[in-house]
RNA sequence: GCCCCGUUCGUCUAGCCCGGUCCAGGACACCUCUCUUUCAAGGAGGAAACAGGGGUUCGAAUCCCCUACGGGGUACCA
């Protein structure tokens, strides 16, 4: 099996894009096949710089490797279209030979004037058609003598010569057998008059060229199917099989999800951050948010896929194992950043923390905090990461390790200390330093004991002791903060808070 | 407009090919309860869907037809 993933280099992938090259990846891995990178450039106008290293960075990111492509090479390089231009124009002259396409003149405006001229006359969509090409400057109106002389001085492109009268039918692999009658179709441009081919020519040269066994590509290109039937039937090739992936759709109104959907729609639509070479303008990705790509792969593969049991977390080596075309769906999927989150939570917390350290250290780094050990972070995100759904809200949930607790509190905050309790945090902490083991569920036994011998339960002090100790009302198991913050710095910030509120101020 | 593809809870979906086991299952989100020092997480429960109409059949979410709706295509863009 060799499958490919074919973008066009006009911006950022977006994550419908990533999908579509997930599930290639999937199937090539899972069959031992390869997966191939060819870089669909045969648009000049439409040519970002950057978006090419952004696809290969994203999808690495994303655990997504190419076996071939213009990064790694292979046997079939080049794998640019614009850098194998040549080539398609001999395939497409050898089809004006065989008598499957034709060369055109026509200009823009002609054009133009052609479609306004049929529409005036009653037409809804003229195409360049069996019945209008008959009134066109092209190689089957044109006497040869002329057309020898025009193919000489002035731009031509050739046209495909769509037969009348056929059936095209063809299977695809997810929807069944699909058809379409030829008289639906017009006869699309294969060769522009820039020299370069159309998605069309180019696309199935090249997968004939490289040996593809399977296109599994976007429903965007269901339509244009039946062309690459009758080119691949004209050239005396044989057929890829073909699947056609169902739709990512906006989560809003209507249309498929774009590369226009930026950030607007209040999640990101692009795995990593991009920035518009020619705006400027900077769209976050799932990277920057926060999420891990095991998530992102996850929720991915999800949506438009079904495994048929009733497990909802998978691995990229699960999905490799369990990816199958038969149990993609055929309608098209609106995506659910709720569900995206929930996935990445799961993962968050399955992960070793091994895995997590070097991410959260690069955001600990970010943010200037204090540096801190291997052992000590790997600590923190343990006791963090159960309470996270995005690698940043690991920071957010450990703020009580870098930050002490502002004094005096908050007035809110103040109003939650327990007033009693207050005024024994003298003798508490005289106890605290006489303590020789230091360990969170001996920790938890000590406060347990002490709130007895004090005649309250430990439900009434522990709120107390985790303002004092956090200057926060939520977080983590308060015996577990306490041991990593240590001793020492548990003694200082409960001597920090009786200088305070010790005599004074009364609450 | 025309062509093609699709249509199960708000969302992703199971079930459909091989009609009965489906007064339709799971998950996210939502609500309630529970656990709990707190916030989460966890546990228990709740509300929530076969687009509509015709057939076929003893019986249809499942098969057929029509309609409606959604999406894609209709470029010298991919």
């Amino acid at each position: 099996m060799r499958v490919r993933f074919a973008p066009s280099p006009t911006g950022p992938l977006h994550i419908g894009g990533v999908r579509t090259a997930l599930y290639n990846f999937l199937l090539a891995r899972q069959k031992g096949g390869q997966f191939i990178l060819r870089i669909e450039d045969t648009d000049q106008s439409r040519y970002v710089p950057g978006a090419e290293a952004y696809i290969i960075d994203s999808l690495s990111w994303c655990g997504i490797e190419f076996d071939e492509g213009p990064h790694v090479g292979g046997p079939h390089a080049p794998y640019r279209q614009s850098e194998r231009k040549e080539l398609y124009a001999d395939y497409a002259h050898l089809l004006v030979e065989r008598g499957a396409a034709y060369y055109a003149f026509d200009t823009e405006q002609e054009l133009e004037e052609m479609r306004s001229r049929f529409e005036a006359a009653g037409m809804v969509a003229p195409q360049y058609n069996a019945v209008t090409r008959s009134y066109m400057k092209n190689s089957l109106t044109l006497p040869p003598d002329e057309v020898r002389s025009r193919l000489r001085s002035e731009p031509y492109v050739v046209r495909f010569l769509m037969p009348r009268g056929r059936e095209v039918r063809f299977f695809d692999e997810i929807r069944g057998w699909v058809s379409f009658h030829t008289r639906e179709l017009d006869d699309k441009v294969l060769l522009k008059s820039d020299g370069m081919p159309t998605y069309h020519l180019a696309n199935v040269v090249d997968d004939h060229l490289m040996g593809i066994t399977h296109v599994i590509r976007g429903e965007e290109w269901l339509s244009s199917t039946p062309l690459h039937v009758l080119l691949y039937e004209a050239f005396g090739w044989e057929m890829p099989k073909f699947a056609h992936l169902p739709l990512l759709l906006r989560p809003d109104g209507g249309g498929k999800l774009s590369k226009r959907d930026g950030d607007r729609l209040g999640f990101p639509v692009f795995p990593l951050r991009w920035q518009d070479p020619h705006t400027g303008e900077v769209s976050l990705g799932y990277r920057e948010r926060g999420f891990l790509p095991e998530g992102v792969i996850n929720y991915l593969a999800l949506l438009g896929w079904h495994p048929g049991g009733e497990q909802e977390v998978f691995t990229l080596e699960e999905l490799v194992a369990r990816f199958s075309l038969d149990r993609v769906s055929k309608a098209g999927a609106r995506f659910d950043y709720e569900k995206a989150r929930w996935i990445n939570q799961q993962h968050l917390r399955r992960l070793p923390v091994e895995r997590l350290l070097p991410l959260v250290r690069q955001l600990w780094e970010e943010r200037a905090l204090p540096s801190i050990s291997d052992d000590k972070l790997s600590q923190l995100i343990d006791l963090a990461r159960e309470r996270a759904t995005l690698l940043p809200e690991i920071l957010e949930a450990v703020r009580f390790f870098y930050m002490r607790p502002s004094l005096p509190l908050p007035e809110a905050l103040e109003a939650k200390l327990n007033p009693i309790l207050i005024e024994k945090l003298p003798d508490f902490l005289a106890e605290i330093r006489q303590l020789s083991v230091w360990e969170s569920a001996a920790l938890e036994g000590w406060l347990k004991e002490w709130a007895k011998s004090q005649g309250m339960g430990v439900g009434k002090l522990l709120p107390t002791i985790r303002l004092v100790s956090t200057g926060q009302e939520a977080g983590p198991s308060l015996y577990a903060i306490w041991a990593v913050l240590g001793k020492e710095e548990v003694e200082r910030r409960l001597e920090a808070f009786i200088s305070v509120y010790g005599v004074s101020r009364r609450v």
